[in-house]
DNA sequence: GAGTTCGGACTGTCAAGTGG
DNA sequence: CACTTGACAGTCCGAACTCG
């Protein structure tokens, strides 16, 4: 929640703040057409691209998202011109820039931060123990020793990039744009007739490109079987969202910057209204916050899949290496830390 | 609303594997 | 032996939950 930014419960303060990107404003679907107003750029920030995270040094998210955005939109990005209104827009120069900065992490949480998963310093005590006056005992944990003898098999070498090389964009249906270029090309030689083909169709780094049908045509619903990754062959997939269910935009296509009127289909929901929030900057202020209740028609990837209900004992994409440690949450070792009551006023 | 819990994304580190 | 790769072990973000 917004706790955790606003009033850093038990955190220790964030520095200051990026402004917040004001929120798009709420509006009454009334027929007109579906796209934000003029100067709102149909950014779509990747969600691991700085994707809810407000401590990111490139600013907060603050993206507007659309639960399904409109037919007729091409791409998202360059930024359109400025807004006339006081609403910012995305950096000009944000795909460059988009790149988040790594979370850095403490060398040895102290056992109490550790222990209620919270940020920990280098201090002894550190912060969070002091405002929680726990300094006697914060004490560095004992990390546990690296398991030797594990076979891996051969490894993948990893073609190494030359400068200028494009890597393929992964984010094609089949992981390879379905128009790859004559061989020649690929090889940097010279074009040896025709037309030169254009550059594989890359998006700034963390973007998605949009390419929608034309109009009358609609984008088909999220199967998590249509996208190729959840299948391991366990029946019923946890899905993954796809990343989108759109076509790539192929070379040489016009981009369109804003799709004509259109007004939505019978039984379309309008897009929900932002919630009225105190914190613009909050990411799950979009629609990600109705999402469980609600779910929009094509809400776009989620930037954390956060809506469903905790499931114990779940893995995350790294968890074969948390295998050895699932004793790490669920244990009493927690309630000597957090039931404790912040004792920050006690001075 | 404030505080707590904890799933899982993310990071750091280092052993295993590879090439020169 | 230096470097790369892959995965273990850890941190901690932030949503869900609980409590007063
Ligand atoms: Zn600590
Ligand atoms: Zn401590």
């Amino acid at each position: 929640m917004s706790s955790d930014q606003s009033n850093s419960s038990d955190d220790q303060a964030q520095p200051p703040q990026p402004p917040a990107i004001p929120p798009y404003p709420p509006q009454p679907y009334n027929g007109a057409p579906y796209p934000p107003p003029p100067g709102y750029p149909f950014y779509y920030p990747h969600p691991d691209q700085n994707g809810g995270d407000p401590n990111a040094p490139n600013g907060p998210p603050g993206t507007y998202m659309m639960p399904f955005p409109p037919p007729g939109l091409v791409y998202a990005y360059p930024p359109p011109p400025p807004p006339t209104q006081g609403y910012a827009p995305f950096p000009p120069q944000a795909p460059a820039s988009v790149t988040r900065a790594k979370r850095k992490q403490v060398k040895m949480a102290c056992t109490n931060c550790a222990s209620a998963c919270k940020r920990c310093d280098e201090a002894r005590p550190c912060e969070r123990c002091l405002k929680y006056g726990l300094a006697e005992s914060c004490i560095d944990g004992v990390r546990k020793e690296r398991k030797k003898g594990i076979k891996r098999g051969p490894y993948k070498r990893k073609n190494k990039q030359v400068a200028g090389d494009v890597p393929p964009y992964a984010g094609y249906p089949n992981g390879e744009a379905p128009w790859a270029p004559p061989p020649e090309q690929q090889n940097g030689g010279a074009p040896s007739a025709g037309p030169p083909i254009p550059p594989p169709f890359m998006p700034p780094e963390g973007y998605y490109p949009y390419y929608y049908p034309p109009p009358g045509t609609y984008a088909p619903p999220h199967d998590a079987h249509a996208n190729g990754e959840a299948q391991h062959g366990q029946p019923p997939p946890p899905p993954p969202p796809p990343p989108h269910p759109y076509y790539p935009l192929p070379p040489g296509y016009p981009q369109m910057a804003m799709y004509p009127p259109y007004p939505l289909p019978p039984g379309h929901l309008p897009p929900p209204p932002p919630p009225a929030s105190s914190d613009p900057a909050d990411p799950k202020n979009g629609p990600d916050g109705e999402a469980a209740a609600a779910p929009p028609p094509q809400a776009p990837e989620p930037p954390r899949k956060k809506n469903a209900k905790r499931a114990r004992g779940g893995q995350g994409e790294d968890g074969a290496g948390k295998a050895g440690k699932k004793a790490k949450h669920g244990e009493d070792v927690r309630n000597v830390v957090e039931t404790h009551p912040p004792v920050i006023a006690a001075a």
